[in-house]
DNA sequence: GCCAGATTTGACAACGCTGTCAATTTGACT
DNA sequence: AGTCAAATTGACAGCGTTGTCAAATCTGGC
């Protein structure tokens, strides 16, 4: 037989309003009260039923995701990131695959949000910086969190320092004597392009290295892009002794480039990444990257879209902590000669 | 404000009932009642509310994703399938990350199914061979559908011939002269492990080979599983000359193993995977591997479901067609000395 | 014109939850 | 102890629909 919630509420020895309550995190409940509660919830594996509380309240407890397949291990991560904080909140999640094309995106929003009555969104890269949407959203007046997303666009959601990840990681190859760096972009589309870039060029600054445009070439965050657009590289007359990918696929796909033209890394060239996806670690040699906690950013924009939504103006931007894996693809510039 | 079934039963002149009647396409409502209802509907443009329909009659529109993280890339294809076809038919998807526990599932299935009174289930592996999770949705009656599932809990989904896809890359190792083919086993909990060592066997059979059980080593479906066990096959008196390994991160693992040890793949040996993840393409060589329809088959799974869910007993399991990927990693055999 | 039986219709109580508002308890100060 | 405001809790009425079952209305045969 199904448990509501007036069979927690017995068991918690409360009334069925406290039950909902402590479910809703409303405030005004003690906290003995609330253990007691969760305590009932807990041992009857109690999930409240969605369209009874859609009816009688006025919200749907309903949040989408909208994406447009970055990466599927990305998008997985932050996936789960959400349905955790989803979980815990007894909010559910909506999946919406969009294609990232302006106009389309924007009829779809409506749709969504006008006919499942949503309650909020989480917007993910690159669709976090796609005007119309966002547009549309503030227009709907939906509440909304984005992973990652640029500056202008975050009002709510989750970020990482990637400008002081970029600096740390140019800093690491700097100290083991590259004073060639070359960079591969990523696709133009996506926000983090623009960080890394910057970050970047700033490190070279900070370290008092020109900057020369012939060694930053176009990428588009596949696999693919990273291996041509380091074969160009490797044709340079004076080629670079390090390689800094805008993210991991580019990086991989550097790394077989690189062999491939029978030079070693990181004997002849360094090459580091940006992610730490599970590819880092599975090519030769691992990839020196930089690890985002991902499914703890989706986990983060979430709860912030929550809490925005039970309390509108509360939601906030937060900070995570990035962190260099060192591992074998980097390592001193070779002698000169 | 929002049009009620009560504002349209006023204006046809008819009880709220009546005008429910016509909605759910009831008998026994006379066809002038029927007319007159219709056209009060379509006068005040009313829909009924989802969420009301679900508490008052019997059905969610909702259906569930069981899964236990097999791997991101193909979760999240499989999770694309499903949405496609839920969208198609009005349905909506909840995720349900398991732990795949035994015991811990089963009462995890019974909150969900009861508590949100899913109308279905789509099962991915490896929760597609749990028995306590297929008993305990037998046993309340729900319509489920899996993925990949063994013979014994497959009545309704999608199944790919895994066998016939191994006799086939067996076929194309032994055509290349191999004679000595090493098998890296998958993680003991997945169907496909057993499918894959069972077809490695017959292929073998079929090819008047011997089966020669040091070439067959335990793995678990990750890279250092794969590194792991290859390391054991190069240490053999008699190595193998090529390594099939059930899944491709082990064959990925592998290579990289074969490369450390100063060998070259595939000249001294070839090696091969299975499910073409993007890894395949991302390392070096590329990986021979065999290919599945992922998605699609998600998809298939998922209007399975719903046809058995609007239909009982008319749900079936689908076979769908794998296609072998030659790539760089597999070759002829080197000459016997 | 009347009656049994079939057909059509309607009244009303769920469904499981949250909002409202009033009742009770707590705690800080006299 | 006694007071009053604040914090906590609970009773109960919906939310918009469908299921149940009884009431009303139609049939056709006499």
């Amino acid at each position: 037989m199904r448990v509501r919630i007036e069979d927690v509420a017995k068991v918690a020895g409360v009334s069925m309003k406290t039950v909902s309550r402590v479910l809703n995190q409303e405030p005004n409940v003690s906290e003995r009260t609330r253990k007691r509660v969760q305590t009932a919830v807990e041992k009857l594996n109690y999930r409240p039923l969605p369209s009874a509380r859609m009816l009688a309240g006025r919200r749907s407890y309903l949040v989408a995701m909208l994406f447009d397949n970055p990466s599927n291990n990305y998008l997985m991560e932050v996936e789960m990131g959400v349905l955790d904080a989803c979980k815990s909140q007894h909010y559910h999640l909506m999946l919406s695959p969009m294609t990232y094309e302006g106009s389309v995106a924007a009829a779809e929003i409506e749709s969504l949000v006008v006919q499942l009555q949503l309650d909020g969104v989480v917007l993910t890269p690159p669709i976090t910086d796609d005007p119309a949407v966002v547009a549309r959203l503030k227009e709907l007046d939906i509440p909304y969190a984005s992973v990652s997303a640029k500056e202008e666009n975050r009002k709510i959601g989750v970020v990482v320092d990637e400008h002081g990840a970029v600096c740390a990681m140019m800093a690491h190859l700097v100290e083991q004597g590259h004073r060639r760096i070359a960079h591969i972009k990523g696709h133009p589309a996506h926000g983090a392009s623009a960080w890394r870039l910057a970050g970047y060029r700033d490190a070279l600054e900070r370290a008092g290295l020109p900057y020369d445009p012939t060694l930053v070439v176009d990428g588009e965050f596949s696999y693919d892009s990273g291996y041509a657009a380091t074969l160009g590289l490797l044709g340079l007359a004076s080629r670079p002794t390090a390689i800094f990918a805008a993210n991991d696929d580019m990086a991989a796909g550097a790394i077989c480039a690189i062999s491939e033209q029978g030079l070693s890394v990181p004997g002849d060239i360094s090459v580091c990444g940006f992610d730490d996806t599970p590819i880092a670690r599975q090519i030769h040699p691992a990839l020196t990257t930089v690890r985002q906690p991902t499914r703890e950013m989706g986990r983060l924009a979430a709860l912030e879209l929550l809490t925005e939504i039970r309390n509108p103006g509360s939601g906030a931007t937060i900070n995570v902590p990035y962190a260099l894996q060192l591992r074998r693809s980097t390592g001193p510039a070779p002698a000169k000669d």
